[in-house]
RNA sequence: CGGGGCGUAGCUCAGCUUGGUAGAGCGCUCGGUUUGGGACCGAGAGGUCGCAGGUUCGAAUCCUGUCGCCCCGACCA
């Protein structure tokens, strides 16, 4: 039975909707394919639906592939597994929670690894279980602050996640490792280009994770990479740390007067001028050493005062800050938390003072902990503030004059920095997350009490990876990278019909000869889109059948009187005649 | 949560400054003409001007409040 439009669930529109900003979005409104609910939720009509089960067909096929087997949870789920394992708190506002009429609370799942974990934990109890990779495709539920650019953030977004569970390390890996394999396999099917970057575990927990990043100017991802095979998102970038310096013979620190340096510029300009190295190279932001209050909130929400001190060429890039100190909030110290610290002089904040005790630190005056930045080795020699007003330091040695509670990794990722393993200096770019793999290890399986007895008849706790793949983000970006002015231009892999077929004018022999076409076409296992719309000039069928944006378009016209069709390449607009009876052949 | 913009017909918007019986284009219905690039003629249907209060003889328009949506930022897959 041809799909028709005549009576098929669809209207386009003529004009950009006002809503739609980005062009994903833009276009599969106008085309037809979805709907906006309410900010971050869509509905899905018949073509976006057939769009978003090919990319659907894909997953699992992959996901057989890489022996993991479906299911299907509940989008709606007690609240009680998400406060074991403490993700009812960590996840804060953006979680949809509800109560039915009892007063029972429940959440709209933004993830499903607490309810994999008591699957398996019901029913499994042995080592002969593992390992077990299990998947599902479900929607996921997130109350994002802003919802944004159509699909790409959505509130409501299709995920697939898959879990595994093994009883060694080694079954692990090997689980991971499928999993990894997989979406390189679904990414490259689909046509998206990917990077995959060393990730931060962020709130999920758990040790290795990396993510695969989509490179597009509009990514809300930073990544950075080497030539020399290096990649991490900029969050979990480490920095390489340069060797311990001797300190012996070095000069002894000097106070100097700096009045009117509001900035690490016009310090760097007052050092130059007051005192030139010896050495003839002139100081540089890189030779200071800024100090840099942060306020710190736990999640019971104490807040602590933290000094990071990095080089004055470095900012404090907060993101970065957040994952070191996760999962406490990380912002600058505002006026209330200098008025509680009088030992902070604001400007001239440094580690040490005058006669070399130490101000910054636990054991320090302040008492305030004081964390260095990993570029601030030992014998290294910085000018920094003094802790007196319009006083700065010179030569103050790291692990002679002073020293910090510990390492951070809280400044700001640079172009040009080197690679942690050596393989040279990194660039930064953007991306978008289109997948995300993680070992989780036993932090699930741990809280919510999943063990099986191994060969040894001994309990041990399983360890588990997850794995994420965005779905409908995946088709919008595959629709953000696919198209024209005319409208969508699909791949084939993924479009919702093979072949639109568009039949014009009135004459009967012409509708006649389009639904024969139709038929072959389907016969030859194609999927077809008739336009078989009477009285609507050919001017608009072809307008939307560009907009639609099915690969293979065939026109059924005038030329059906000379036994011929026209044959167009949406992508690359060729046109191409053929005969009537041999259309299956022509394309 | 901070900043900006916008809520008027199914869609895209004008009207608001300067208060006086609610408009255009597209879409939709009916009749007719037209049929290879978003046709034309004629006749229609369709709106508590986001909501609430206030000012006024009279409010889409002025005032106050409130709700919602979009964009930028913060935050997040």
């Amino acid at each position: 039975m041809p799909t028709r439009l005549t009576n098929y669930f669809l209207k386009t529109l003529r004009e950009d909707p006002s809503d739609a900003e980005v062009t994903s979005h833009r276009l599969l409104v106008r085309a037809g394919y979805i709907r906006r609910q309410a900010p971050g939720i869509f509905a899905w009509l018949p073509l976006g639906l057939r769009v978003k089960s090919k990319i659907e067909a894909i997953v699992r096929d992959e996901m057989t592939n890489a022996g993991a087997h479906e299911v299907h949870f509940p989008a709606l789920l007690p609240k009680e597994p998400y406060e074991v394992t403490g993700r009812y708190v960590d996840y804060g506002d953006g979680m949809f929670r509800l109560n039915d009429r009892r007063g029972v609370g429940y959440v709209l799942a933004p993830t499903h690894e607490e309810v994999f974990t008591l699957l398996v934990k019901d029913l499994y109890s042995s080592y002969k279980d593992l390992p077990l990779s299990i998947y599902q495709i479900q929607d996921k539920y997130r109350d994002e602050a802003r919802p944004r650019a159509g699909l790409l953030r959505g509130r409501e977004f299709t995920m697939k996640d898959a879990y595994s569970f093994d009883y060694t390390d080694a079954g692990l890996d090997a689980s991971y490792q499928a999993q990894r394999d997989a979406y390189e396999r679904i990414f490259t099917r689909l046509g998206l280009e990917y990077v995959i970057v060393k990730a931060d575990a962020g709130a999920m927990g758990g040790s290795k994770s990396e993510e695969f990043l989509h490179p597009t100017p509009v990514g809300e991802d930073t990544f950075v990479r080497s030539a020399g095979g290096y990649a991490a998102n900029v969050e979990a970038f480490t920095t390489l740390v340069p060797d311990a310096r001797p300190s012996e013979g070095l000069p002894a620190a000097t106070v100097f007067d700096s009045p009117h340096t509001p900035t690490i510029q016009t310090l760097v300009d007052l050092a130059n001028a007051e005192q030139p190295r010896d050495d003839g190279r002139a100081w540089v932001a890189g030779d200071t050493l800024k100090n840099v209050v942060l306020a710190v909130t736990q999640l019971d929400g104490t807040r602590e005062l933290v000094v990071v001190g990095m080089p004055g060429d470095r900012d404090v890039d907060l993101k970065r800050a957040e994952v070191a100190f996760q999962p406490a909030e990380v912002e600058a110290a505002n006026e209330d938390d200098f008025a509680l610290h009088p030992g902070l002089v604001k400007g001239y904040i440094g580690p040490w003072s005058e006669g070399g005790a130490a101000v910054l630190g636990e054991k320090g005056s302040t008492g305030i902990r004081y964390l260095l930045d990993p570029r601030v080795v030992d014998g290294t020699e910085w000018i920094t503030g003094a802790n007196l007003h319009e006083k700065h330091v010179f030569g103050l040695v790291a692990g002679r004059d002073f020293v910090g509670d510990g390492w951070v990794e809280a400044a700001n990722v640079k172009d040009g920095d080197p690679a942690p393993d050596g393989s040279g200096p990194i660039e930064t770019a953007r991306g978008m997350e289109i997948g995300h793999v993680f070992q989780l290890g036993r932090k699930y399986a741990e809280a919510l009490g999943l063990k099986v007895l191994d060969e040894n008849g001994k309990l041990v706790t399983v360890t588990m990876g997850s794995y994420g793949i965005g779905v409908t983000r995946i088709l919008a970006i595959i629709a953000e990278l696919n198209n024209d002015d005319k409208g969508l231009i699909w791949p084939a892999a993924v479009a919702p019909f093979d072949v639109y077929v568009v039949a014009t004018g009135r004459d009967e022999t012409v509708y006649a000869a389009a639904e024969q076409i139709v038929l072959d076409l389907e016969a030859a296992g194609n999927e077809v889109l008739f336009d078989d719309r009477p009285k609507v000039s050919p001017g608009v069928k072809f307008g939307d059948a560009e907009l639609i944006g099915v690969p293979k378009i065939v026109i059924v016209g005038r030329g059906v009187a000379d036994g011929v069709v026209e044959v167009w390449d949406r992508k690359s607009g060729d046109r191409s005649e053929a005969a009537v009876d041999a259309v299956v052949a022509a394309l």
